[in-house]
DNA sequence: GCATTATCCTAGTAAATCGATAGGAATTGA
DNA sequence: TCAATTCCTATCGATTTACTAGGATAATGC
């Protein structure tokens, strides 16, 4: 299930990218114009600067601005950023991997099998799609 | 995230579907093969039975069996019922279907079109594999 | 410089979900 | 009758989620 954090996240930085300049935005006006809590989308614009997707301006004047343009920033940074891995299981995960307690073979394991298939074809969409792409 | 139960049920659906003979297999030696707790795999074949994907029999010389040929199982109806909706986000969902509070409009929703292209490739996947698919 | 306007940062928190566990009732076979 | 097994309900600690609170910090403009 996609976090409310990876949603409104997504739709904020599609926000930012409908803008014609690059100029800040003031989280208030994102967050009434997505109908999101200012304070919550707060923390994810925060996340997504430390993280070098977005650019920030303290003070009168300022906001939040893309770093780059949309069409450089692909679903998977985002993805990985705001969700976490892909995958649906960390034995699958190419950024967050981790073995099984349970699998003492993970290449005879039917999980293991079905959800690489399932990584494959998500990380094609998400490596395939760029903000750009969202934004049109 | 894949859930435990999920995994842990789909590991046991794939262990009975390997058996030569559709003759009742107990828990406890599902749970020993598998390395999974016993008690939480009895919840989980419990709830398979309950579904009509595994029958069951009592007392001695019971426990559980396939109730249909591996080639007729769909994971499709194996992760709708262990681990709910296969799409991501509810307004994409088939099975599961539910509006956000707060988009306006789903089809001008970023987040909607992309989850609905991962929704379409993931379920293509989970249609196109069976129990039979997984066991071999 | 000082007030105003913004982001920055750390904490905390209520509710839900997850991954079990406990304990006994019901059923079956020998 | 007894042992083996599933059936069923209830509970529980840990973690995660979706926020909220409150002030620190920085930039702007007068």
């Amino acid at each position: 299930m996609l976090s409310k954090k990876t949603k409104y996240g997504i739709k904020a930085l599609v926000y930012l990218a409908k803008q014609e300049e690059r100029i800040p935005v003031q989280i208030s006006v994102i967050s009434k114009s997505e109908n999101i809590s200012q304070k919550f989308l707060e923390s994810i614009l925060l996340t997504l600067r430390k993280n070098g997707i977005l650019g920030s301006k303290k003070g009168k004047g300022g906001g939040y601005y893309l770093l780059k343009e949309p069409k450089d920033i692909p679903m998977t940074a985002v993805m990985r950023l705001l969700e976490g891995p892909i995958a649906m299981i960390p034995c699958v995960s190419l950024n967050f991997y981790e073995k099984c307690d349970d699998c003492p073979d993970e290449n005879a394991c039917a999980v293991n099998k079905l959800m690489l298939k399932v990584r494959d074809n998500t990380l094609k969409i998400f490596r395939n799609t760029t903000l750009a792409d969202l934004s049109n």
